[in-house]
DNA sequence: GTGGGACATCTTGCATGCAAGCAGGTACGC
DNA sequence: GCGTACCTGCTTGCATGCAAGATGTCCCAC
């Protein structure tokens, strides 16, 4: 149905607003991951690679490139010649992610904390992130918490030097990204007790002691199972 | 890497043997994996997509395709319209996967042996890739004992049942097996070092003792670093 | 010798055309 | 009613053509 004729009457593609990815592959790809993510398309839901073409005005190719990066990623499932279905989320995703994550920071911390005190540019980016995430609770701002969470947790597997680390950690934020776009859980109490779990494990990386880091932050995620 | 067109449907998954690759994109994408994996492409190596599709007689787009798989691997790093470099191996690339297969299986020990004895079968996964082992370093057969050691490890993960584990688990699966051709330092002397840690590890998860098969699996892989 | 522009040649990005697999509906024979 | 063949519209797999960016080179002015 849609050829990408219609684009010609139709004006520019919708814009996607935060950047524009100059590649149509690229847009293609955050277009679709942005919806997964979000839960605009559900778990089990067919996509078809003329469809997403279609509403971004490119042809079926960068989708396809799209579909495929989305596929490696455990987002989407391709079935040859039937479409794409939108990964199910396990009724364990969650249980998985969280303990994946809790696994790769730990190791991440033992590896920073091995040789002792951590760089000083990794105390610093742990208490910038602490600002950030003590301005969001006084202004209450859930998605920015949420960003500053994500971030001084993604400084000690940064400054542990893993590539590796970091690269995992990367795709399950992704996933704890969709499940908290689905659970919609977050409350605003649980915020002042995430930032008491975060300082203290700053503290743990300023007394490099990477058990005590694992400790807290097993207690932290069992805290927030699911929540945060 | 399993075909991802084939969705799981429960743990454990299926094994997936060597399988004639009917797709020009997956055949596309084996080649290029191997040839990377088994450093007949160096790391820092050009290659074009017309160049492999010269060789497996295909055109582009299938080439293409398997270029943006192994770049979400980060085995190839994509370069636009300059061609694909084959990652190169950090100095700490061996360091970097193993620290990361004994974190992942690790949490997978503890969370198969979280609610007391495993399944049976598992335990009989565990036995049937030990006799392989036996049988391998009483051939003096490394290739056969590497493998029988791979599936050793993944059957603890597998049957955690935490599919994301499985997933980041077969990655660095890949990333080991190209660090053992580059390295090519397994010795026939360390084979029977490596399974009788293997036997202790399966006595750790026949005793549900997760701490303590994260201990052994902390000495193992501290012994065989790099090596095996 | 040195800088710079034109050009040839490499590469990929993407649109498109065609073939073929898959699914749902329908008409037909019984 | 029921099974089967077929048809139609969906989907992707892949080859191909064209446009355009990146790079190296050659030549010429100075």
């Amino acid at each position: 149905m849609p050829d990408s004729r219609i684009s010609a009457s139709s004006p520019p593609p919708p814009r996607t607003g935060t950047h524009a990815p100059a590649h149509a592959a690229e847009r293609a790809y955050h277009y679709t991951k942005e919806r997964i993510l979000r839960g605009d398309l559900a778990g089990g839901e067919l996509v078809s690679e003329g469809q997403i073409g279609g509403m971004l005005g490119v042809s079926r190719t960068p989708v396809h490139e799209a579909f495929l990066r989305l596929d490696a990623e455990h987002l989407l499932t391709l079935s040859s010649r039937k479409g794409a279905v939108v990964a199910p989320m396990s009724p364990q995703e969650s249980r998985d992610v969280l303990e994946m994550r809790e696994a790769i920071e730990s190791a991440s911390a033992r590896r920073l904390l091995a040789r002792g005190r951590p760089p000083k540019e990794a105390l610093a980016a742990l208490r910038f992130a602490l600002d950030h995430q003590r301005d969001a609770v006084a202004a209450d701002d859930i998605d920015a918490f949420v960003e500053a969470d994500d971030e001084f947790h993604s400084v000690v597997v940064r400054w542990s030097g893993n590539t590796l680390a970091a690269h995992f950690f990367a795709a399950i934020r992704d996933r704890q990204q969709r499940l908290r776009y689905q659970l919609l859980s977050i409350r605003s109490e649980h915020l002042t007790a995430a930032l008491e779990d975060h300082r203290e494990l700053a503290e743990r990386v300023a007394a490099a002691d990477p058990e005590g880091y694992a400790a807290v932050l097993h207690q932290h995620v069992a805290r927030h199972q699911g929540g945060l």
